[in-house]
DNA sequence: ATAGACCTTCCAATCATGGGAAGGTCAAGA
DNA sequence: TCTTGACCTTCCCATGATTGGAAGGTCTAT
């Protein structure tokens, strides 16, 4: 399987299943004479895990970790758990910011006329204004 | 006032004050004798207005747009309501997604003994495998 | 043999920010 | 006056994850 095939199955971009071997996630597979990378079944096995730690948000070296955690038979689970929840926590903390944004935006947006006059409250917030606040 | 004061009276840091004005985000203020920046309460107002923006999660590129509506007198409010609108849709999309996140997350560490056993659901999620489903 | 769909490496760009080097300037105190 | 330390200047580099592209080699089917 050339890294094409193997980019196809694991949903990793070719690209992107070089630069995980540069970085040494990954190891380097064998190549062919003409220095074509071969993968193995286990090889992507193992850029399927990647993809799916990726898309929950765990960071490239976060999945190292838990690549070497998952290659380890006899590690605890206790250290994954202790990865997964550390990363809910972060994830947690980036929500709420997130919808702190959104609240105020909205709030902002409601405010806003959204007509052709030039009075906005969005423009006026931003600069740090606040002369028709009517407190609801 | 010099880049460090302007800095302490924004929020923005003196290395990201520069910047902006490399980008052309903000103008280049008038220079001392001896090549320093000094900058005037007006523009100091435009920094407090960047980084509001900023906090608020515009890129750098809405904060551009946002500051030439903020400084013509004649723009529309629709305009600025629809960049904050369309702002707002964005965010609440990357909410959902982290909120997906978390919720897979949640789910295979309740599921994960978090013990010293090397049974671990998390990482046989990660890997592709359902064999413990229990169906919760 | 040739087309075109692969593959290879290398270099650069993205976005926003921080780090640091090398050197110039200013204000306060000895 | 000289020194010290805290400022300022420009310049280049690094981050993290990913994409884009150039220049060139290889494979497959016609």
């Amino acid at each position: 399987m050339n890294i094409g095939e193997a980019s196809n199955a694991s949903g990793v971009s070719a690209k992107m299943i070089r630069y995980y071997e540069s970085i040494g996630l990954i190891r380097a597979p064998l190549r062919t004479d003409s220095n074509y990378r071969v993968y193995r079944e286990d090889e992507v096995h193992v850029l399927r895990f990647v993809k799916r730690a990726r898309t929950l948000g765990f960071s490239v070296e976060e999945t190292a970790t838990l690549l070497g955690l998952w290659q380890d038979k006899s590690r605890a689970s206790a250290e994954v758990k202790d990865i997964a929840v550390g990363h809910i926590a972060a994830l947690e903390t980036k929500i709420a910011e997130l919808q702190s944004m959104v609240k105020t935006l909205k709030h902002l947006a409601h405010c806003c006329g959204g007509d052709n006059r030039p009075d906005c409250p969005i423009l006026d917030d931003l600069a740090g204004e606040h002369p028709h606040s009517k407190g609801h």
